[in-house]
DNA sequence: GATGAATGAGATTTCATTCAT
DNA sequence: CATGAATGAAATCTCATTCAT
């Protein structure tokens, strides 16, 4: 019904199956059941629909951070956090794929920036209150770790699923190197 | 006079200019000062190049990496790392999207792996190399940790030049957070 | 007004002029007064566009026969054929060769009995009439003959103004032995 | 070995397998294991091989012809020319597609006349032998008839094997009424 | 004779964009 | 708001032909 989700649904698939390139905007608009000049009642171009198609993956998974309990320590939640983006790279490794060139590929890339603001917020939220409750002694700014940590977990992530980097039934092995890293890294434990 | 280096060069120097998209094979032809079959002799399409640029960008960071004295501590070694990938991201914040866009696009995604190996063999020979010397008290599996790090400098690195996070003033207490956490992550100083 | 037979009607005249192999998409489009893009919309291919030529020259012949007198004797009717046929060839040459190598050339092949359809119909009437009122003394399969008087007429043609055989001056001597040697192969005036 | 005979027979597999219009003198040079440039010490274009690829088809006509008994009477040496010519288009369907459209594209038409002279010529004999002999009693010019029956028996095989008209279980049937229909234009048993 | 990398004119084809309905 | 036929600039890609080796 809404034509501009049917736009993003179709531009969603259709990157997934033939790549960002190949996908015009007559593929998008024949497969979003609308006119072709429709489209532009919507979005000025290919790319400027890109933003759209980040924001609902970051809703997922922003969501799936949010169901987390508040109470739980901070181990346990970069623990549970690490699970989440792993799992969602995995799920849709394609379409992450597809943000990442999608968004790199224009002026929008700026954007990136505030699309991810609320996942970088989840972890400064977890990291201060751990300062609080005296859970890590670290000096660090949380802000920059914060964006540091993310970038780290997804940057594996890709290249487990992505790139092809080590069989899959090592990624626990993967992740837990990972996780102490990460928590060695806030200065937990010390 | 290599025809093939000459399409190299010519891909990247337009597409530092123009953005991937806007270059097209004709400029590339052009600029190469070959005829536009010859192109169609050495590569099928414009994002088969990718992958020859991103061999080459990799091989800069590796020459400078390289540079590095082996005799320097773990520490000093990272920080001159983490300088390296901020320069080179800096200085070629569009190739650097080109290289990501670019292999991300194709089915050469795989072969990032292959092409990354020598950045993550250097940093694994450090860790190696600190574990022996008493540098570091790690019980990471530093091959692992090796492709965390490489991860997170440059998630980190493009999160500033490529995604216009932080005010470019800032750059050195963002490196200094990264440094530290790095180090910390490894569990130096324990 | 119609974009389609703007096309055909193009295909026609510049494959009349300059041969098909010579004739372009580019050439077409640009003499049919329509945009590059516009043809796509009507046909896949320049190949593409013979069965529809076919179509119309079988119908220009077919009407011509149409005006002959249903009233003849058989040998008047089948003169009038062999005249219309040869008239056509002479006018149409390189339609003819045209229409003959552009459905040999691809899948639609098989169209041609049903494109030539009328004109076989025509020449069945014709024999059955003939068979009725006692014109012939034939036991012949009137389908099947239909068919062959129908090529050998053609064959004729086109040894004669395609092939370039016999000086044209012989050519009221070839029909007169093609329609002796037809009238005779039906059986009449026995 | 010989380069000559190694273009026409990739040529004619590979028109066979993609038609004309696709077969390019770089995709026969590769199928032929020549270089490109040796093509063109042979021949100077694609369809000038064409003439070559239908002498060779011709010939193997005439073989088989030539192999019938001249005792024979002219009625068995026409059911046998029949024979073969339908056995011919059976078998080498695609090849006299090729022939016939190959031939009719270019300027190459007239030289139709010569490479067939031999199968006229053989038509041309039987039709005086039996004049002489007795076996006919006719007034038609032994020279043109020999062509009206040669193309009366092509189109036909043609209508049957490229154009599909008539189930292949008839085929007996066409012959036998076409068999009927030449003895008779020829003025057999009058 | 034979080679095959290189050429580049020109063909095909695409597709974002418009605009009258 | 919505449509979709038409556009045409510009892209990709082809391929006959050449020529230095």
């Amino acid at each position: 019904m809404d034509k501009r989700q049917r736009i993003i649904d179709a531009t969603i698939q259709l990157c997934l199956e033939n790549g960002i390139e190949k996908t015009t905007i007559s593929h998008i608009v024949k497969h979003a059941g609308i006119a072709q000049g429709t489209f532009y009642l919507y979005f000025p171009t290919k790319l400027a629909v890109m933003p759209a198609i980040a924001e609902q993956m970051v809703t997922i998974i922003h969501e799936k951070l949010s169901q987390i309990d508040r109470s739980e320590s901070i181990t346990m939640k970069m623990q549970k956090c690490i699970d989440t983006i792993f799992a969602n790279t995995s799920a849709y490794q394609e379409l992450t794929k597809l943000v990442y060139s999608g968004l790199t590929q224009t002026e929008e890339v700026k954007q990136w920036e505030k699309i991810y603001q609320p996942l970088y917020d989840w972890i400064f939220e977890v990291i201060e209150e751990a300062k609080l409750t005296g859970g890590i002694n670290s000096e660090l700014d949380s802000g920059i770790v914060a964006r540091i940590i993310m970038g780290s977990i997804e940057s594996t992530a890709e290249q487990i699923y992505l790139f092809d980097y080590a069989p899959t039934i090592q990624v626990e092995h993967v992740k837990n190197n990972l996780h102490t890293f990460i928590m060695n890294g806030l200065g937990k434990n010390i």
